[in-house]
RNA sequence: GGGGACAUGGCGGAAUGGUAGACGCGCCGGACUUAAAAUCCGUUGGAGCAAUCCGUGUGGGUUCGAGUCCCACUGUCCCUACCA
């Protein structure tokens, strides 16, 4: 804990809403993520089987940027406290010159300080601060600023001398919470100048463009060109103008190239009863000291109440809980009552799961054996929390000797959602898709209330969510259909990483299929029967079961279940073809085997009805058990193929030949046929390409 | 504003650069039934009597051949956001 935790006060500046906020001091507990911050992303690239996507989140995420960090002198007397000057951060050194005034945010500490002596900056960032931070309405939030008053040299040109300004739009939280504003190339700086009107000095030349007459509007320029309008930078490109200003920078001992981080630090204290015990002991005389190790866990008390009228931890209202003994001085002492944010506990647990019976949090032999996690399977919406902090917690584990690996999941999946139309009566509330009843005219559907009949109006299919009441209670459907037909619908409705949207028919098409399987073991006589590959029908029968076996075996294992699915339906459609009523032997002894095989394909999709399969087939033990089937090679490979023939790249006919047959064969073949001669007809053959076991393309003209 | 993904019949969706629409749903037709439900069989991208032609959001390109690769555009969804 002490290697991974930092201390922060917060004194109650910062919180919004603050009637309702107690102000006191607050002992927040913080993991150092960001030290981790490179290690998290270089270490996206060994993630090979990650999606792109998630990977690409992450990475934006973390938001590492690199720029150069610099100081400007301030012309004339320095505030109190700020001789040294006022640190700036920027990721675009090279539009320097471009410079008209510098911003810092209104949570900046020489704007606070600036406004214990000035009321009208004191209203003026109390203003900016009621001026929501609400999210949606930053879009078209206006610029607000105020000039302080103070004024800045320009580090690499002393004549120039610029405003600082307080603004609304500069953040605190990134970088050092101050910039140079160059608006000629920064979009925001620009709406800000114009707002105040400041200069606008335009220092890239768009290629093409005449410097003289260059001039920006309303639209700050950002894209490439050349440097002008900036003394010794003048005809550099934007990347060797970067590079310059910061060695001029360096140079002068006035900054240094910097990399910032979007990510911050995790704070993990949460004021809530259900979490793990933040392991610390505050004392009056010692300060915060981490609990020792032989008394760990910490347990939580059974005994809290969850008063309504009284929010807040309970911990803190526990008559006993809290009141332990300093392990430094022995004196008087209180625990921690903050509890670690969940997502600390799932950042371990597939560590501790590889023996949950360990005495030790981890047994590393155990974790050593089983750790990478193969393949975890989630929604999306962890791409950038669970995810990334039990990334982090790994690497801090293994820094600890704790664990050997440094990336806890080998592979990621990220599975879509079930989701539902949502349905709104007349009055505007939702309506459960069990109370409405679907008609269907043409193309057109239309829906009413079951039990009132009133119209209901049909809404977007959306996530399943208590709130829209677009959900269909598993239990119904269980009832209904049967656990089997559910799951096999799930499975076979849509690729999985993408949503599946239920439908009641859609179930049923598996409810029909696992129905349609049943008839065919059941109406299987017993054996023993003779396998007779003279026999054609059993041919087929046999060569379409073993070749099953690798469609169904790959979808499985490439996520692609639907289409192993659409494979088991296929084939039990050839089945149903070879009846068992009249069959010959052949048939009815290749029958025998493929439902063998077929009970243990379908076992992943639909596990009840195979363990009911493989009894009727008088099996011993359950099906679960049995090994996985091989395909026989010999009857999964195809000796026959037909090839489309394409004249000029249009599909004109086909022709049957052997598998593997040679290219100057199967153009003889090609050329040879009625059909395509026909459409040859007064043309010349310039071209004939074949691919093997594939497809023939003639040109001709 | 930034980043990413996707776009195929009435619907969900198949398709290592090689027969577009597998499989399912729905629709339509038929069998069984006094009738209905269930079940079974069959048809089903569009146009056309047919030969055939046209078809994977729009416009270009690469290729013998493009749903698939490249460029531009349009639309939808997701993530993220005054990140300097």
């Amino acid at each position: 804990m002490t290697v991974l935790a930092n201390e922060q006060v917060i004194d109650g500046k910062g919180w919004r809403s603050g009637a309702t906020v107690e102000k006191r001091k607050l002992t927040q507990w913080f993991l150092r993520i960001t030290d981790y911050a490179d290690a998290l992303i270089d270490g996206l690239k060994t993630l090979d089987r990650w999606p792109e996507k998630v990977r690409t989140m992450q990475e934006n995420w973390i938001g590492r940027s690199k720029g150069l960090k610099f100081t400007f002198k301030f012309d004339g007397e320095a505030p109190d406290g700020h001789a040294a000057g006022l640190d700036v951060y920027t990721t675009r050194p090279d539009t320097l010159f471009g410079a008209s005034f510098v911003g810092i945010a209104p949570e900046h500490p020489l704007a606070e300080q600036l406004a214990v002596e000035n009321p009208e900056v004191q209203a003026f960032i109390a203003e900016c601060r009621r001026g929501g931070t609400s999210e949606a309405d930053i879009e078209g939030a206006e610029k607000l600023g105020r000039d302080t008053g103070l004024r800045v040299v320009h580090p690499l040109d002393p004549t120039r001398i610029l405003p600082v300004w307080i603004a609304n739009f500069i953040l605190m939280d990134y970088g050092t919470g101050a910039i140079f504003a160059c608006p000629a190339h920064d979009q925001r700086d620009l709406d800000f100048a114009r707002k105040y009107d400041l200069p606008v000095l335009p220092v890239v030349l768009p290629p093409g463009e005449d410097p003289a007459a260059f001039t920006i509007g309303k639209e700050a320029y950002v894209g490439p060109g050349l440097i002008y309008n900036s003394q010794a930078l003048d005809g550099l490109d934007i990347e060797a103008a970067k590079t310059e200003t910061v060695s001029r920078i360096e140079a002068l001992g006035q900054g240094e190239g910097a990399t910032v981080y979007r990510l911050r630090d995790w704070g993990v204290s949460r004021q809530r009863y259900w979490g793990c015990p933040i392991p610390v002991i505050h004392c009056e005389v010692c300060g915060p000291l981490p609990v020792p190790e032989d008394q760990l866990p910490v347990v939580l008390p059974d005994d809290v109440t969850f008063d309504p009228d009284k929010p807040g931890n309970p911990l803190v209202r526990h008559p006993t809980w809290k009141h332990t003994t300093c392990p430094g001085c022995g004196g008087k002492a209180e625990r921690e009552t903050d509890t670690l944010d969940t997502f600390v506990d799932s950042s371990w647990y597939f560590a501790r799961f590889t023996d949950p019976t360990a005495d030790a949090p981890i047994d590393k032999t155990a974790a050593d054996h089983w750790m990478p996690v193969d393949q975890y399977i989630g929604g999306v919406e962890h791409a950038v929390l669970h995810l990334l902090y039990a990334r982090f917690i790994t690497r801090a584990l293994k820094d600890e000797g704790l664990l050997s690996v440094e990336e806890p999941f080998a592979g990621l999946f990220t599975q879509g959602m079930v989701t539902h139309e949502a349905y709104k009566n007349a009055g505007g509330e939702w309506v459960e898709p069990a109370d409405v009843v679907i008609s269907v005219e043409g193309n057109s559907r239309s829906a009413i209330h079951a039990t009132t009949g009133e119209p209901i109006t049909i809404g977007d299919i959306e996530k399943m969510s208590k709130s829209k009441k677009n959900v269909v209670a598993p239990e119904d459907i269980f009832e209904a259909y049967g656990v089997d037909a559910a799951r096999l619908f799930v499975m076979s409705d849509s690729p999985p990483e993408r949503d599946v949207q239920w439908t009641n028919s859609g179930v049923e098409g598996s409810w029909r299929f696992t129905h349609r399987v049943w008839n065919e073991f059941d109406s299987q006589p017993a054996g023993p029967f003779t396998h007779d590959d003279a026999d054609a029908a059993a041919l087929v029968l046999r060569k379409g079961v073993h070749r099953l076996i690798g469609f169904v075996t790959d979808s499985i294992e490439g996520f692609r279940f639907n289409s192993g699915v659409a494979r088991l339906y296929e084939f039990l459609n050839m089945l149903k073809a070879a009846p068992a009523e009249g069959a010959s032997q052949g048939v009815l002894a290749a029958r025998a085997e493929a439902l063998e095989i077929l009970a243990r394909l379908i076992s992943p999709f639909t596990p009840h009805l195979a363990e009911e399969a493989w009894a009727r087939l008088g099996k011993a033990g359950m099906v679960v058990d049995a090994a996985w089937p091989k395909a026989d090679p010999a009857l999964a490979a195809d000796d026959e193929r037909v090839l489309p023939i394409q004249i000029n790249g249009k599909r004109r006919g086909e022709i049957r030949v052997k598998a593997g047959l040679a290219e100057a064969q199967v153009e003889k073949i090609a050329l040879a046929d009625a059909a395509v001669m026909a459409h040859l007809e007064g043309l010349t053959v310039r071209k004939v390409i074949v691919v093997k076991d594939r497809i023939v393309n003639i040109v001709a003209n």
